[in-house]
DNA sequence: CAGTGGTCTAGACCACAGC
DNA sequence: CTGTGGTCTAGACCACTGG
């Protein structure tokens, strides 16, 4: 049998110490998010610390994800943003609805859009999108790529890929090329007549890597949410395959089913 | 419109030069899971540079969760661990089927069981669960929680409610105090005659409390998992309402569902 | 330009593991 | 007891922001 050699409940240290204070201003709501934090060397007399010790207090609340740091400008409190739920029916309104909703609109009602850095080619399939697609190991898939935005901040990577015959030559490349993900891929490809029959997710959760904590803008140590989409048709057979990065903190996702 | 300042790609320094080394040697295979890394101090004169700074570069691996730091010890390369499978079929086999399954267990076999930490109490509705329960807020609510572990290591924290005249005076309150999670709670439930018909699950992911993170045994930045999950009844009515927190890095939640 | 956060240095003290 | 990681100090240089 294993002890359990560790139980610190919760670290001091004099920086743990500066950052609990601040922390406790913050999610009590007396330092409103935008504010900027005391800066480093005005910590550092309050506190008759180490210039070192107060920077790495405001170094655990970025890290914690309260704050955020813009060298040579200040620390400032990070706005919590809502979470935007993220449900299976997004797939089922296939067809866009312009119907002016009353009130404040839905949340569920536009998922992230709006591309802001896209590309689309054609790359040799790797052994598992290979089985997916019941292609051989290297042939040619179709690829595309998009970041998508929502409320104007990065929300999700987007890369899916699809099967060559179904786009090459046709109207449906260009339409899922030219269009800024202003219509869902699952319209684009309905209206060429591959409507998606079913559909399958599968959720990790993980800590970005460089790219990502820069693409998505994530502070400190906010996860995201890898989702691996892929949506055949009623013959069973693979229509698209999605792997999806989202900001982790700015979405939530709802799923319901039978037993 | 806001300017985009920031785009660096990786922050270099010394620090970060001598993690990506060690980082490379991990993900590369050529460090094995359980491998103590190079010391502090042996880092120190190995890369000329300050105690400090080789420190903060083994804290870099702990923080990305490649390795654990064990003070007194040494730094070790953290085991990665299979994530386990989790899908709402494991909801449909009420009955627990004893079948030898034949070469290595199916991993979606056996979720998470084995409370290590348990409580059952009476607590009054917060106003969420109120509203989940259709009772006035307040009213008194069946509580339960348990600390799952799977394959010996902490798995997940679970809190759940239901409602009291479904348990009060029961064998059912009983029968769910004493297994030690060994029967899933939707099994118990059935036996007594409220099997559940739906299942609604919201997933969110965020970065653990102080408390999570040496209950589930986290290292540095990883996430948790947290879900929402109600169970309804034929007739619509609440019957459990569990929220579960869940250890991310070690599991991969499933999804399907048709259009 | 003055102020900001980010990082490194050399040295020190502590609590702990394990022999 | 020696070696380990964890933390703090006082001082320094850098790149950056913003008036």
């Amino acid at each position: 049998m294993e002890a359990m050699p560790d139980a610190r409940i919760v670290p001091d240290g004099r920086a743990q110490q500066i950052a609990a204070g601040l922390r406790a201003a913050i999610t009590a709501g007396r330092l409103a998010p935008g504010t900027r934090l005391p800066s480093v060397r005005q910590l550092q007399v309050q506190h008759h610390v180490a210039r070192e010790t107060a920077s790495r207090a405001l170094g655990l609340l970025v890290a914690d994800g309260l704050a955020m740091a813009r060298p040579g400008s200040g620390t400032y409190v990070r706005p919590r943003a809502e979470r935007l739920p993220l449900s299976p029916d997004r797939y089922s309104r296939v067809s866009r609805q312009e119907a002016a909703s009353p009130g404040p609109p839905a949340p569920n009602d536009r998922p992230p859009r709006a591309a802001g850095f896209r590309g689309a080619r054609t790359a040799p399939a790797e052994t598992h999108l290979a089985a997916v697609f019941a292609l051989p190991v290297g042939a040619p898939v179709y690829e595309r790529t998009a970041l998508l935005t929502h409320q104007g901040a990065p929300a999700c990577l987007l890369i899916t890929h699809y099967r060559p015959e179904h786009l090459a030559g046709t109207a449906l490349a260009a339409a899922l090329e030219n269009n800024g993900e202003r219509e869902h891929a699952f319209e684009v490809l309905a209206a060429h007549g591959l409507a998606p029959a079913a559909v399958t997710e599968q959720l990790l959760t993980r800590s970005p890597t460089d790219a990502e904590r820069t693409l998505l803008q994530l502070a400190g140590a906010e996860p995201v949410m890898e989702v691996c989409r892929i949506a055949r048709g009623h013959n069973g057979h693979a229509l698209e395959h999605a792997r999806l990065v989202y900001a982790g903190h700015r979405f939530l996702w709802s799923y319901s089913h039978r037993l």
